[in-house]
RNA sequence: GCCGACGUGGCUCAAUGGUAGAGCGGGGCUUUCGUAAAGCUCAGGUUGUGGGUUCGAUUCCCACCGUCGGCUCCA
């Protein structure tokens, strides 16, 4: 545990301390450091609430001025058991019974009256526990199982210096600010509501746009990179889902099937099936390997209602697929590929600082796995060897494979130094196998193909989610739904301007006209609170020079250039897919 | 799904056991103005849905739907 760590463990003793003084009655869980913070869990006799935040606050300012030693204590596990059993603790009771059958030494710590099963260590005195701050309440469940009783979960955090807390809580604050479901609001990109259901996005025409352009960039690269474009329906059979497996690994998780002339269907929660159809539609020939499906299709999963969140989790959503068939002795390269390509547009969108883990089975195989050891270690083999081609650095983690196959996972960094995981590359000898289907070989024989499942942005709903946190909705230009707003100081500029905007939208950008009976301050303002990247205002100076007065978005001005040096440098910044504006530094 | 909080006009939010108010936004009128909010005026809500308690509920209770913070889950 390093310094940080120690010490907001020890501020959460304290915090556990302060709860006990208010309920004397209280049974504890576990209370460690975590990013950022710490929590402490509690089961009381009645519900926290935020109101109750500053009281624990003040009890606990009390007890770090004090300035308790924490004291170490070394007992036996009978022992333990005993002393808190005494103190009516059930967790820690429960807790140590686990410590003594692993056969780990039983310490406590005590600070103040509080005296507490921990391994420690801890900072001096209590005095030493930081600048904190309590930020939630939560409901959180005993040894994190869904079977076991919901214990009160305060969440909060501390740091050594005032300014360090202060820092982090406007790191919160930052975030909050760039929630895209807010800005998604604000900018009119989607919305979600009741009547349509929950986890259900609807696109605005200006988050269309967005997607239209993300979209079509990934339809551009792909058959850059030799996919074929695929379509296929939102429902199939559900006898589909039964052979590959789907149904009955994630049962949990589909729309209940409909059943019409004694046939069963369901809403497509995978893609594979549809296309491993497309694949076995004709005999394959081994020089017709690789055949790369790609597919913008939209899944259907029922997703608990407590887990939707925005757009990043919901229940229908657009993944951008892709199947490869190849051969055994191409799947490693067809690895490395797909990898290239989500380097390409990772990087198109700004994220540049990537992470890759390697997810394969777990060593005692304790969850369900298809497929043979043979299988597995071949499949993680050829993730291993693209990764080490490239000369890829990785972490490898063991327990997370899907059940079919090992998988790369791609992790970004935004601009706030959040990670999200977006790429998935799985291989899957297993699907080829269930669906028993097969190319022929240059001996005539019949063999069997692998399958390289992989999305690189993930699904386009949740991407794009992203995208409006990272760039906090101000879009770099090719990506603007509006690129560019023409403010027309008085009414007898409007004709001008719908001229220049003809001619700008007949280039290709997307602009529009303010043609309110506002003055120019109040549409800058508008233009800028809908983070729309250019301002051309057109006076009568403009009209009369054949000119528009170019602002940023972020306040520079331009001066006044030609309508036409303007289009040119729009395009070009477009073209480049840059996150310049073109003009200026 | 679980625990908790919340749900008032398009948006942000206020108010009360006696059928709701502001700002922004929208319409109209006036203003025609050089780099982040002009002025006046009008309209707009059966207070998420369905029950219940009450003489009377938007306010209290229950259920459902949805949202938010977490937990669990995530092919």
């Amino acid at each position: 545990m390093n310094e940080l760590d120690t010490m907001r463990h020890s501020c959460a003793h304290v915090m556990a301390a302060a709860v006990q003084e208010m309920f004397p009655d209280a049974q504890f869980g576990f209370g460690p450091p975590i990013e950022d913070g710490f929590y402490y869990d509690f089961e009381l006799p009645r519900q926290l609430s935020p109101d109750d935040f500053k009281e624990i606050e003040q009890r606990m300012r009390r007890l770090a001025k004090s300035a308790d030693h924490f004291e170490y204590k070394e007992i036996d596990g009978k022992s333990a058991i005993e002393l808190f059993t005494s103190m009516n603790q059930t967790y820690k009771v429960e807790a140590i019974n686990n410590l003594v059958s692993s056969g780990e030494p039983i310490s406590l710590y005590k600070s103040g009256p509080f005296l507490d099963l921990c391994r420690g260590p801890h900072v001096g005195t209590t005095k030493q526990i930081g600048h904190f701050k309590i930020l939630s309440v939560a409901g959180a469940y005993w040894l994190g199982d869904e079977n076991n009783p919901q214990l009160q979960r305060l969440y909060a955090t501390s740091f050594p210096t005032k300014d360090e807390l202060t820092t982090h809580l406007a790191r919160l604050e930052e975030a909050r600010r760039r929630d895209h479901r807010i800005l998604a609001k604000q900018l009119d990109l989607f919305s979600t509501n009741t009547d349509v259901g929950a986890g259900l996005i609807l696109w605005h025409p200006k988050g269309g746009v967005l997607r239209e352009i993300i979209e079509n960039y990934w339809r551009e690269e792909h058959r850059k990179h030799n996919y074929d474009i695929v379509f296929t329906p939102h429902i199939g059979r559900k006898k589909l889902w039964d052979i590959s497996g789907h149904t009955q690994w994630y049962q949990d998780g589909l729309f209940p099937e409909m059943e019409l002339e004694n046939q069963s269907f369901i809403n497509k929660p995978m893609n594979c099936p549809f296309h491993v159809q497309i694949f076995d539609s004709q005999t394959r020939s081994y020089r017709d390997l690789p055949l790369r499906y790609g597919e913008l299709g939209t899944v259907y999963r029922f997703e608990r209602s407590g887990v939707l969140h925005g757009a990043l989790r919901v229940r229908g959503f657009t993944q951008d697929d892709a199947h490869i068939f190849c051969r055994h002795d191409q799947f490693a390269k067809e690895v490395g590929g797909a990898l290239d390509i989500a380097y390409k547009m990772l990087g198109t969108f700004g994220f540049t600082d990537l992470k890759l883990i390697v997810s394969v089975r777990d060593e005692n195989r304790d969850k369900k796995y298809v497929g043979s050891d043979e299988m597995w270690t071949l499949a993680e083999q050829g993730l291993i060897d693209a990764l080490t081609e490239k000369n890829i650095e990785y972490q490898r983690v063991e327990g997370e494979a899907a059940f079919y196959g090992p998988k790369i996972d791609v992790m970004v960094e935004d601009a706030i130094g959040r990670q999200w995981q977006l790429s998935t590359i799985q291989v899957d000898f297993n699907l080829p196998e269930r669906f028993d289907i097969d190319y022929e070989d240059s001996d005539g024989s019949r063999r069997r193909p692998v399958m390289v499942h992989r999305a690189l942005l993930g699904s386009i709903e949740r991407f794009t989610a992203i995208l409006i946190e990272h760039f906090a909705g101000a879009f770099p230009v090719w990506l603007a739904p509006v690129q560019a707003v023409l403010i027309p100081i008085a009414d007898r500029h409007i004709e001008y301007c719908n001229e220049v905007a003809l001619k700008l939208a007949s280039h290709g950008i997307r602009i529009h006209v303010d043609d309110r009976g506002e003055r120019m301050n109040r549409k800058i303002r508008d233009a800028q609170k809908q983070k729309v990247p250019y301002m051309l205002i057109a006076g009568d100076r403009d009209v009369e020079a054949n000119n528009v007065s170019v602002r940023l978005r972020n306040g520079e001005d331009i001066g006044a250039i030609t309508p036409s040096v303007f289009a040119q440098t729009v395009q070009q910044v477009s073209i480049d897919r840059s996150e310049s504006y073109g003009f200026g530094h």
